[in-house]
DNA sequence: TTGAAAGCGCTAACAC
DNA sequence: GTGTTAGCGCTTTCAA
């Protein structure tokens, strides 16, 4: 790694740091000839800028940190990559921080914009990578949009999908199959998105004039081990449930793979129902019947807001809710 | 976002910014109660100390970037799990950077250490995101390790498994199982891995005096559309294959939907065997059996020889060859 | 034990 | 059109 600064440039040029500087950010404010000689030197020496003096000087870093929950949750990835498309195109690099569920792990990442790294956040999360007490408030953050869940702090943008809408939109589709008798195997209910499809459940399950007993209500995660512990206790109770409604795909893959350990078929016996339509899904027997989580549009969305917040607009609103789509493929049919 | 510096510290605390900056990173040459109105001051202004001119000062920026080919594998979440801790220990913080595929995105990634906003690089890539013409050596390069792929270039450690065994031992408990008539589905044929792969599988194959027609061997990439357009090619074939090797788990379960879609059934009809033991494997019916990377090893050897290189030292050998395990599950069986 | 001051690499007034 | 210079926020000699 030679160390060659704009110092190296100017002395092979024959002129200043400024002029260099100049012939490289705004070029027609140097005259031709010289713009010609710099960028030779530049290449005869191999200089790339150092960012840490660039930023330092113009406060601005030209990154944005993006901080997802899990890696593993390949829901994740079509998001980032509609991110990372519009963020380019304004300039910014994507920081990505796996933050593995972990709070401080977040409030570590988020720290990359108090220290200058990074101008601004897109969370995806249900909490705020920041210690609020003390009355600090929205506007007293960095440049921050949360996705995936509505946290309803004011001033703080978020963008996801009608989570209520897609609880009650997975009951019905069940419903209208014929079951009567539906469970629910639910994310973390710390989430807004999981409180809020629990409530379209219910809802829908009222409106169709059915029951939803508490017990049929499993507590979860939005991962396969809470599929598979959920699917355990509901199987252990007296009275099967002829579908089960889960708050993931993920959930919905762990469940259906005990509920096919313990020797029952989907969806002939139980049919599942999961949530986000990720990728791996329609590979699986029975393909899995989804509610599909526009996934491009999320990222797409998230990123144009937070380049509007940078470019100092404000948002006209705190929630952008996208459109949802069922997706019926195998895992769900009438009760046999 | 408030602007506070060391100097507002200071000024607070009554004392200069050296003495702040002393009290921070070297408390003890700092008098307790000096020390102790220091951090007060601190707590008093809310200060967080701006990286960018810590990092500028001591040419040092705290962060490792991590560079994936792409987000969407499963396969990466381990790996970069336990690369984080590591890190983590050593006082580094990860970025990492989704490179989709794209050796541009790949290079502006790697640039992120001639910009000094990080350290080193850990890469999982079969090229290096580099120039290296003008006879640009490993020695220039900035502190860098390379992950599942053996890239042969002197001075550039690589961890991986030893691919050419893994393909030996995939073919081999096919072989094992009574299949004579084995297919492959292939990986990126650009990617060493995929090479050394197929030269095992050939050595298996030859070492149980088994032929390997080129019709068998489907050049793939190591994603799911690979796998159904493999298994696509191979059932156009006049005689089909009795097993299937899959050069990834991704190919495989691509492959197993298309032989399902296409009426036929796995194991019974055809076997099908992966490489990498994604999560989701095991889910699937049937359960995937493929050969185990050691994903939390592989991370954990990156990392520490990232941090070895960034102390300073100098690394005794380029290749670092970790164990994989073949692991059976459901998705292989004799032939039928 | 503490402080003054130089300087990391760069940009942007401002002067020439 | 080009150069001089101050200074972004911090650390670190060196001197007091």
């Amino acid at each position: 790694m030679a160390r060659v600064g704009i110092k190296d440039v100017a002395a092979r040029a024959g002129v200043s740091t400024a002029t260099v500087s100049h012939a490289l950010r705004n070029p027609d404010r140097v005259a031709e000839a010289t713009r010609k000689k710099v960028l030779e030197a530049v290449e005869a020496v191999g200089y790339t800028p150092n960012k840490l003096g660039v930023s330092l000087r113009t406060a601005r870093s030209g990154n944005i940190v993006v901080i997802i929950p899990d890696l593993t949750d390949t829901f994740n990835a079509g998001i980032i990559k509609a991110l990372e498309r519009v963020a380019h195109r304004h300039g910014y690099s994507v920081l990505l921080g796996d933050a593995q569920g972990s709070e401080s792990r977040e409030r570590e990442f988020a720290a990359l914009t108090e220290s200058r790294q990074a101008d601004g956040i897109i969370l995806f999360s249900h909490r705020l990578p920041f210690d609020m007490s003390g009355g600090r408030k929205a506007e007293d953050l960095p440049p921050l949009v949360n996705g995936c869940e509505i946290i309803g702090i004011p001033g703080i943008p978020c963008v996801a999908i009608d989570d209520h809408q897609a609880g009650f939109d997975a009951t019905r589709h069940l419903i209208d199959l014929g079951h009567t008798d539906i469970a629910v195997i639910t994310g973390d209910m710390v989430t807004p998105s999981s409180q809020s499809r629990l409530k379209g459940f219910r809802a829908a399950m009222a409106e169709a004039g059915l029951g939803a007993d508490d017990s049929r209500i499993v507590q979860g995660d939005y991962i396969f081990e809470a599929g598979e512990r959920g699917a355990e206790k509901l199987l252990m109770q007296k009275h099967r449930p002829s579908a089960i409604f889960c708050f993931s795909d993920e959930i919905a893959i762990g469940a259906i793979y005990r509920l096919r350990e313990q020797g029952f078929r989907v969806p002939e016996d139980i049919s599942v129902i999961g949530i986000d339509d990720i990728p791996v899904g329609k590979y699986f027997d029975p393909p899995l019947t989804t509610i599909s989580q526009p996934t491009a549009d999320i990222g797409d969305t998230c990123a144009k807001l937070l380049m509007q917040i940078l470019k100092g607009k404000s948002l006209a609103q705190d929630e952008y809710i996208l459109p949802h789509q069922l997706v019926v493929r195998g895992s769900t049919a009438a009760p046999g």
